[in-house]
DNA sequence: TATTGTTATACTCTATAACTATA
DNA sequence: TATAGTTATAGAGTATAACAATA
């Protein structure tokens, strides 16, 4: 074997040297991927992914978005949203409301359940969060937070 | 409609009061779509996709790494690295070895013209990473990088 | 005519199990 | 017996087009 690997990081001293450690997309799309895992791990037992927990989240917020308010910002097709709300509907967490004004547009809003299950996801994110980045201190994690939020709404 | 929304991030002022934005699996996990798809695109003119490259990249390096070694690396079960570097063999970007110490396993050599194109990947690469981080500043994006790479080799 | 939600569909990505050849 | 690569397959995620209701 050409490389050794240790451990579920691997070998870390070796694959530092390559170049795709610079690279800001890769870097992105493999924190990413163990953040959904370890994301969807936390939210398993109660029923959520870290997709439906999003929409979830976003409704629970008092900002009554519409089914396309929520597909512009969590970059998901129309389409994507009809199946995460059907879902999220079906298990009674939350309700469509027509606009009353525009009768084509739904209003997503939280039913209690849905508020009471939110609360506790947010504690099981924190956690799995906190787990995730525990190789930072508390004023890194802020600061890349901060450097995220940038980017994602420049 | 409940929430306004104005070009393609829509309005930031009005989501930035959402609980999601203080989310580090949600920033991550908008952050890379962004990536992914400016990467894509950015890519698709050399016949490459950020998967691709990614492989191709770190073949490019004198690694000399199995397609285990690619697996692990790039959190990608083994029979995805057997179609991606099918894809690359086909091209004639990269080669399949066996390794003499141990047939069982084969190590991934890039070709003269992998070379070549994996430099013009990475040019096009760089700027569609410029591209997408230009609302920081030069030190934000290499402490950005930086954060990251603790989180990912931690 | 354009837009929201919806449905259907296909395409990509990811995960699992089984097979082969080696160790 | 265990591991690397491979194959087949199914499931999840994503993208596209078309339709009904409404603007």
């Amino acid at each position: 074997m050409a490389l050794k690997l240790n451990g579920e990081n691997g070998d870390a001293s070796q694959w530092q040297n390559s170049s795709m450690s610079n690279d800001l997309s890769f870097l992105l799309a493999r924190v990413n991927a163990d953040s959904i895992a370890s994301g969807n791990s936390a939210l398993k037992r109660l029923g959520l992914k870290a997709r439906s927990y999003a929409v979830l989240s976003l409704v629970c917020d008092d900002l009554q978005p519409s089914q396309r308010d929520l597909a512009e910002f969590l970059r998901l097709d129309p389409s994507q949203v009809v199946t995460l709300i059907d879902e999220l509907e079906g298990k009674q967490l939350v309700m469509r409301q027509p606009d009353p004004s525009d009768r084509r547009s739904k209003i997503v809003i939280p039913t209690s359940k849905g508020h009471t299950l939110r609360t506790e996801a947010e504690a099981a994110i924190a956690t799995a969060s906190q787990q995730l980045s525990k190789s930072l201190t508390a004023e890194q994690r802020k600061n890349l937070a901060s450097l995220l939020r940038t980017l994602a709404f420049s």
